[in-house]
DNA sequence: GTCTATACCGAGATAGAC
DNA sequence: GTCTATCTCGGTATAGAC
């Protein structure tokens, strides 16, 4: 039986509070950024004490960090795009990194959002990158300045998901990602092909 | 005669006060960002008390915007572009935005960092590149959708400086910016000329 | 018009009771 | 494991002397 507790309770269960504040980091972290995000509003996010947010992850730096730990197999997603056909990579790269960027509540967005003041985060992407497209992603691509073209796919799908969500412009806003990528699928596509 | 004084004083002329701030105040946005330029750090580069930055700007806020007035004329650069055969539009575009938000310093360049956490900050990019691009850049465009192309054109060239000024990706931040033009203006002429 | 001194606030973090 | 109380720091902004 529950016993009855005052509100901000969440006595006994170190992992519950743990997922929770957790949860209430990305949220706060993606909305705000790094620097405006404070662990005051995180933990009445997670309807927890602000003590117990540095008592479960020391400091604010490194409850970021544990906040954005991507669990991604980037072996695996760019082996499901090599299995398809090769006229086909542009579109699945596209439609995947701009779903998965473009979703403002993912680690991913809220990663490259605080990357434009916080040079952890700024690495953090880039080390996201580096594994899932620059790492494997030769398999992909044709032609001569595999590297430079591979960091323009990456630099375009990031400029969309900047524009779109961060910047706001109109079209780009008010469009669904289909025909987005639709638009875009092609110029990823010759990227590839190197011409 | 110059009568000597202590450092850090720079009394009697108030515009030399104002401009000293405003270059400060540039660089440390541009190399902080909104919310980590803090106003002691303006004052100290401009060698300046921070309550002068105060009495002339009134807040931090004020301040950034009037760091970041752009003396652009947004009908001159798309005449010189609109001038030239329709073939380089590409090339031109591609040279004169990368050129002016990639270089560190720029105005435009502190305004993209500082636009991540900051809805001001946002809306300044936003009118920028509606006003230099998305309003008088139709004559450049043809084909079908030409807004959402040309909001496509400002997400790559957005997207390269995200990726090489913020982001650090390798090839790109070594690369001379010619040779990132090079690759990058075909692409931007296609989605001007709708395919 | 300029600077000194300081008020005031909210942030991250700590100590120690429970 | 959790909460209360508190410390310390550095931020923006103000009052008032010069």
């Amino acid at each position: 039986m529950v016993t009855d507790r005052p509100v901000g309770r969440r006595p006994g269960d170190p992992e519950t509070t743990r997922q929770a504040i957790l949860a209430a980091a990305r949220t706060q972290f993606g909305e705000r950024g790094f620097d405006r995000a404070t662990i005051r509003a995180i933990a009445a996010d997670a309807d927890v004490d602000p003590a117990l947010v540095i008592y479960h992850f020391r400091t604010k730096r490194e409850l970021f960090v544990a906040a954005h730990e991507l669990p991604v197999d980037p072996g695996a997603i760019l082996a499901a795009i090599a299995a398809m056909p090769p006229a086909t990579y542009g579109e699945q790269i596209t439609s995947m990194y701009l779903g998965r960027f473009a979703a403002p509540g993912s680690p991913t967005f809220s990663l490259l959002r605080a990357a434009a003041t916080n040079e952890d985060a700024a690495a953090m992407v880039r080390g996201f990158i580096h594994t899932t497209l620059l790492e494997h992603g030769t398999p992909l691509i044709t032609g001569p300045d595999p590297q430079l073209r591979l960091e323009l796919v990456a630099s375009h799908l990031i400029g969309i998901v900047v524009a779109r969500e961060i910047l706001g412009l109109p079209e780009l806003r008010e469009r669904p990602l289909q025909d987005i990528v639709a638009v875009v699928a092609p110029v990823i596509q010759r990227y590839l092909q190197g011409d």
